[in-house]
DNA sequence: TCTGGGGTCCTAGGACCC
DNA sequence: TCTGGGGTCCTAGGACCC
């Protein structure tokens, strides 16, 4: 029998937390979003306290402190190399594995042929304990012949009191349609909130009720994702294992601010930053981009102000890495979309249309050396500010980040000579 | 006072080509 | 009275995911 299995990190962030910090095991933890803006993620302490994922954490600070609850500002240096070691380890479970996601990962189980749920329910088991001893991360295990079943079956894993974070569909109609009756039909993986009001109007309560519907009807109607969820849900894989992720089409870099902004002066350098990292980013990638877009906004909760919100765009004449060119795009981009009497509560800079850097095609009246020589000094920059920024661009804000509210944020314990964890 | 950031895929419609 | 058919590429917007 062909199965998958998804690994997925409980309360990832929260869980992040409580490796270095032992004496927070019950006691509830939420991590809040850059700026301190909203809690992203929470312990079941947390979630059983009535904390809501994506709550903005001003209005629940009060009473979540009161309770004795632990916050942390995020730390995505922790939470990045922990998900590595995590990933290090389940890629020894299985030659195939799929990094999903920063705390999740599906796994091929096909040469370990397991035959029965007891037999998917001890690879759980032996799966779990291994991640926890090794790393120090719970994981709940979802067993199953499609991805989309794999998600069903991890919620089935929350779901349970006995044998917690572990469960398994077999590749069996009547096990099949068992499982997907528990399941409420905003709970499949692929139907958001739109398709959740649309759906439940036309009568469909569970994950059942979708798989038995009409699949032309479906296409017609929705799209050819949704068909493919609703053949998933019946046990035909239509979403592959993929490997090897294909190279990023688009890189945004993006903040809200801690300070609403409302001229252009203090804007421009702010946004130029964003381009430097994005850019940054660009060349990690090894890639270069045709287009560059900026978008600006004021905040959608302040009612009470009149609100703009716009991007716009600007193609390169020639692909791209270059930092100076990005920002070129900035300067020109900026101004026109700018208005002055609006607040604005956050920017962003994006690029795409990317092209491989090996395959550049030059212009016919562009010196041939040119583009190569930028190259040379944008590896030399990268090269110096490898770990922190030591050479700027005069365009360039140096507070960008760093006004940032990080007013709870732990050591980077394991990134850092400087922040390692002492043993009294 | 205070509400995250970074992605993907699909579809419809317009521009343009032969 | 009466104006083709088939295709590609690009963009904007919608929906979803973590």
């Amino acid at each position: 029998m062909n199965l998958l299995a998804l690994v997925d990190c409980e309360n990832f962030y929260a869980s992040c937390e409580r490796i270095f910090r032992p004496d927070l095991k019950k006691v509830p933890i939420v991590v809040l979003s850059n700026n301190d803006g909203c809690v992203i993620a929470r312990s079941k302490e947390s979630k059983d306290f009535g904390i809501q994922m994506g709550a903005p954490w001003f209005k629940v600070k009060e009473d979540f402190l009161k309770s004795g609850g632990q916050v942390f500002s995020s730390n995505f240096a922790l939470y990045g190399d922990i998900s590595s070691r995590v990933m290090n380890v389940l890629s020894q479970m299985s030659k195939k594995i799929e990094i999903y996601s920063i705390d999740e990962a599906f796994l091929d189980l096909e040469n370990l042929a397991l035959e029965s749920h007891d037999a998917a329910n001890d690879f759980g088991v032996y799966c779990r304990n291994i991640v926890k001893q090794w790393v120090g991360i719970p994981v709940r295990i979802g067993i199953a012949p499609t991805k989309t079943l794999t998600k069903v079956a991890s919620y089935l894993a929350k779901q349970q009191t006995h044998h917690p974070s572990i469960f398994s569909i077999t590749n069996n109609q009547k096990d099949i349609e068992t499982a997907l009756k528990r399941v409420p039909i905003h709970q499949v993986w692929g139907v958001g909130r739109r398709l959740n009001k649309k759906l439940s109007d036309s009568g469909m309560k569970n994950a059942y009720d979708l798989a038995c519907s009409n699949i032309p009807l479906i296409r017609k109607k929705y799209s050819v994702v949704l068909e493919r969820t609703v053949r998933e849900l019946r046990g035909e894989r239509c979403l592959a294992m993929d490997e090897n992720p294909a190279p990023k089409k688009q890189i945004v870099v993006s903040r809200s601010f801690a300070n609403k902004i409302s001229d252009l002066n203090t804007l421009s350098p702010v946004v130029n930053d964003f381009g430097v990292r994005a850019c940054e980013k660009l060349r990690k990638e090894g890639q270069l981009c045709s287009k560059v877009g900026v978008f600006i906004r004021t905040s959608p909760f302040r009612t009470q102000d009149r609100q703009h919100q716009t991007i716009k765009f600007y193609t390169l004449h020639q692909p791209s890495d270059d930092t100076r060119d990005i920002l070129s795009g900035i300067r020109w981009i900026l101004p026109k979309i700018f208005r002055h009497g609006f607040c604005y509560a956050k920017a962003g800079v994006m690029l795409s249309q990317f092209t491989d850097e090996n395959v550049l095609q030059y212009e016919l009246f562009e010196q041939i050396n040119g583009a190569r020589r930028n190259n040379q000094l944008m590896k030399t920059l990268d090269k110096i500010n490898h770990s922190s920024t030591q050479v700027n661009f005069a365009s360039q804000s140096k507070i960008g980040f760093t006004a940032m509210r990080r007013a709870n944020v732990s050591p980077r314990y394991t990134t850092s000579w400087f922040e390692l964890p002492t043993v009294n």
